[in-house]
DNA sequence: CTATGTGAATTTATTCACAGCA
DNA sequence: TGCTGTGAATAAATTCACATAG
């Protein structure tokens, strides 16, 4: 079945399965099992073997993955073989947090430039980015950011995407509630804490 | 196929219907279609009639569904008909994020309490709530909080996740890309913001 | 005549079970 | 013998099409 289609629900977990084959490629681990990588992830081992087989054949049959070469091809796929740079638009606490997130160094992404439309806080640097007008957002096209995250409140998210979208953004992190309308090619995930807490209650067991 | 087994693709997006509905109602609305929903939310029309049928006939013939009524069930199956009280661990930069977010409001939350290790921060007051010492988390008891927040950083989580069990949280939303393992009865939701961004790139067009 | 509700068809994803390779 | 890779079986979700109710 190799080279075929990746679903999209495998998609989903190429990023899981690369964390963990990064943090053993750190232990200086040279391969691993399907059955062990499950076990480390929580994720079942036929899912793991499956997975992995939609892109080709890696597995040695009695040893295991190698774990370099595994990393490699699924940051490949990701398209994360190359670093992204990414533009934030609203400096707010969520932009902020964004800003100082240490988590998306692993994945090779760097926060490049804030934008926020509050006057008060133009040329006021964030974690060594320094936060610009968000009127400047056109000269992205000269940087090489190819992706925006959108964390402003209320209801502006539309016209930062219409924005981000004019300066040749790819792909969109949205962490608005609002839904927001992009050209077909324009990828847009959107993360919303209050939705997401909002179904915890409907697994609680009440006893 | 009234009264079965709602799938967990549909639970998903109850909330989605929720917030609309919420917003229609604020427009003194007071019914709507399949259609008119769907070109509102961005969701198809079909999909939304069958996610409603799962729990019910609330829809009219002819003229659509009463909203009210509406709101009513849906908070009710996501047990949002009560308010709910959530603690907070861990108040850095994602912390007060947290604690300043207006958008918990609609869904009925309430952060009522924070907790941080760093002694310093005890005492402070962050939007209204005093930041305690993760010490005090077993106090929980005492207060109606069944939901946890888990926004340390690091390898913290898992021991956090103990605590907030052992304060007989229901709950938890984990901000934290560590894998957690609580008691099955434990529902736990995680967020992780990096990985969301990181299978962005695979979606963008090269051209 | 409009819009719901739902069986049936289709698509997608997960799970199983085992042949075959190192 | 241990572990991969994958067809086949199962389960789940989505889409369709239309009978039926107001």
């Amino acid at each position: 079945m190799r080279y075929c289609k990746i679903p999209d629900e495998a998609v989903r977990r190429l990023p899981i399965y690369l964390r963990g084959l990064l943090f053993l490629s750190e232990q200086s681990k040279k391969s691993i099992s399907s059955q062990s990588l499950a076990d480390f992830l929580g994720i079942n081992s036929w899912l793991i073997r499956k997975d992995f087989s939609y892109f080709g054949d890696f597995g040695t049959p009695g040893v295991g993955y190698n774990i370099e070469k595994l990393i490699k091809h699924i940051k490949k796929i990701l398209k994360l073989h190359v670093g992204h740079k990414v533009a934030l638009v609203g400096t707010g606490n969520l932009g902020r947090a964004v800003l100082a997130y240490p988590g998306f160094r692993i994945y090779g992404f760097d926060v490049a430039a804030a934008f926020d439309s509050d006057p008060k806080k133009n040329g006021r640097k964030i974690n060594n980015v320094v936060v610009e007008n968000i009127s400047k957002l056109g000269r992205l096209k000269k940087g090489k950011i190819d992706l925006g995250i959108i964390a402003v409140p209320g209801d502006a998210a539309q016209e930062i995407a219409d924005a981000l979208v004019k300066a040749g953004i790819k792909g969109i992190l949205n962490f608005s509630p609002y839904r927001i309308i992009v050209p077909k090619k324009i990828k847009v995930i959107t993360i919303d804490i209050a939705m997401d807490l909002a179904r915890l209650p409907y697994y609680m067991r009440s006893n």
